[in-house]
DNA sequence: AAGCACAGCAACCGCCGAGTA
DNA sequence: ATACTCGGCGGTTGCTGTGCT
C-alpha cells in the first residue's frame, strides 16, 4: 500500500501564488497561528491549496523578518565555511543567517556560490573572469608566487575568508595531492575531499550515484548531470610542471544512504550532531572563522521558527 | 527584431523521522 | 508493535527575465 497522500492533488492548485492567496495566507496565520496542522489550514484559511505548499510559501516568503536581496561577502563566507563543514544541510546553514531560508541559500549556492568555488578551483590559467561584484580583497599569505601573480585573485570576493588551519580531512595533503589544493583560498583547502579514482578527487560529500556498486558513468549535479568522461580533466601548474589531476566538487548527498555516508565522510562531524556540536567542532579547528562565524549566532533562527509554528 | 541560451528563483516532489492512535 | 499522519528537508523542475547572437 503506497503512502497516503497529503492532500486531494486533483482539487489543490498548483503553480505561482497569487497577491490574494498571499494575503488570504498571510491574515489567516497571523490571526490564528497555524494551529499545528498544515494539512488542515488551507481550507480554513479558504485557500484551494495543499498544506505543504502553504507552509513553504510562510517559511519562505510571506512570514516577517525574510531577507531578499543580495547576499553579504560575510554571509558567503558563513555559508561555505558550514558547507565545507557540514555539507548540504541548507537548513542547518539557514539557522545560522537570520533572515535567509534554506530554499534561499540552497538556490543561491546552486546558482551563483558553486560556480564561484568551481572557478576558484580552475587553475589560474582556466579561469574566467568571475561574474559577481567585485569586492575588498584580501590574498592569503600562503598564496604562492604563481597565484600571487594571476589577476583573478583580485576578483575574489571570498576575500573574507581568513587562512585557517583546515578543519579536518579525511586524507591528509600529501605528496598526491595537487598542489594547486593547497595553495588555494583557505576554505577550499579545508574542504573534504578523498580519492574516488586515480588521480579523482572529489570534494564536498559523496556523489549521487544511480548504481550501487559504484560503476555509474553519470554523477548528478542538480541539473547538470555530469558523465565521468566529460568531467573536467584539469591541468594545473606546479613546480614548473604541468599534471593532470581530475578533481570535481560535490555539493550534495546521495539521499538514499544519507546517515552512512555523512557519517563516515565528516568522520569528526557525526551526522546526528546537535548545533553546539557543530559549533565546538568548527571553532576548535576554525578559530578565525567560527569566531566571528559563531558571535552572532544564536538560536534565533530556531526561535523565529517555533515563534512561527504556534 | 527574433530566436536562443542561460541564470535566477519559486515551487513541487518524494523521502524520512517523530509523534500518535 | 504496527500503521498512519504530519512536518521538515533536500533535490529537482519549470517558469520568467535577461543577455547574446
Amino acid at each position: 500500500m503506497g503512502r497516503a497522500p497529503c492532500c486531494d492533488k486533483a482539487n489543490v492548485k498548483k503553480g505561482p501564488w497569487s497577491p490574494e492567496e498571499d494575503s488570504k495566507l498571510k491574515e489567516y496565520i497571523e490571526k490564528y497561528g497555524t494551529g499545528g496542522n498544515w494539512i488542515a489550514l488551507p481550507q480554513k484559511a479558504g485557500l484551494k491549496r495543499c498544506g505543504k505548499s502553504c507552509r513553504l510559501r510562510w517559511l519562505n516568503y510571506l512570514r516577517p523578518n525574510i531577507k531578499h536581496g543580495e547576499f553579504s561577502d560575510e554571509e558567503d563566507r558563513i555559508i561555505c565555511t558550514l558547507f565545507a563543514s557540514i555539507g548540504s544541510r541548507w537548513s542547518i546553514i539557514a539557522a545560522q543567517l537570520p533572515g535567509r531560508t534554506d530554499n534561499d541559500i540552497k538556490n543561491y549556492w546552486n546558482t551563483k556560490l558553486k560556480k564561484k568555488l568551481m572557478g576558484m578551483m580552475l587553475p589560474p590559467s582556466q579561469r574566467k573572469p568571475p561574474a559577481f561584484p567585485q569586492s575588498s580583497h584580501q590574498t592569503p599569505p600562503f598564496q604562492s608566487q604563481q597565484l600571487s601573480s594571476s589577476p583573478y585573485k583580485e576578483c575574489s570576493s571570498f576575500s573574507g575568508l581568513e587562512p585557517t588551519n583546515n578543519i579536518s580531512v579525511p586524507l591528509s595533503f600529501s605528496d598526491s595531492t595537487p598542489p594547486f589544493f593547497q595553495t588555494q583560498e583557505s576554505w577550499v583547502s579545508s574542504m573534504k575531499y578523498y580519492p574516488v579514482k586515480e588521480n579523482l578527487l572529489m570534494f564536498g560529500c559523496e556523489g549521487s550515484c544511480s548504481s550501487s556498486d559504484g560503476s555509474c558513468t553519470q554523477i548528478s549535479y542538480g541539473r547538470d548531470v555530469i558523465k565521468q568522461e566529460e568531467m573536467g580533466f584539469q591541468s594545473y601548474i606546479s613546480n614548473g610542471l604541468e599534471e593532470n589531476h581530475k578533481f570535481m566538487l560535490n555539493y550534495g548527498c546521495n539521499g538514499g544512504e544519507k546517515v552512512n555516508q555523512q557519517s563516515a565522510y565528516f568522520g569528526e562531524i557525526p551526522f546526528e550532531y546537535a548545533m553546539e556540536d557543530v559549533k565546538q567542532v568548527i571553532s576548535s579547528s576554525n578559530n578565525n572563522i567560527s569566531s566571528s562565524l559563531f558571535n552572532h549566532i544564536d538560536d534565533s533562527k530556531t526561535q523565529e521558527k517555533v515563534m512561527y509554528l504556534y
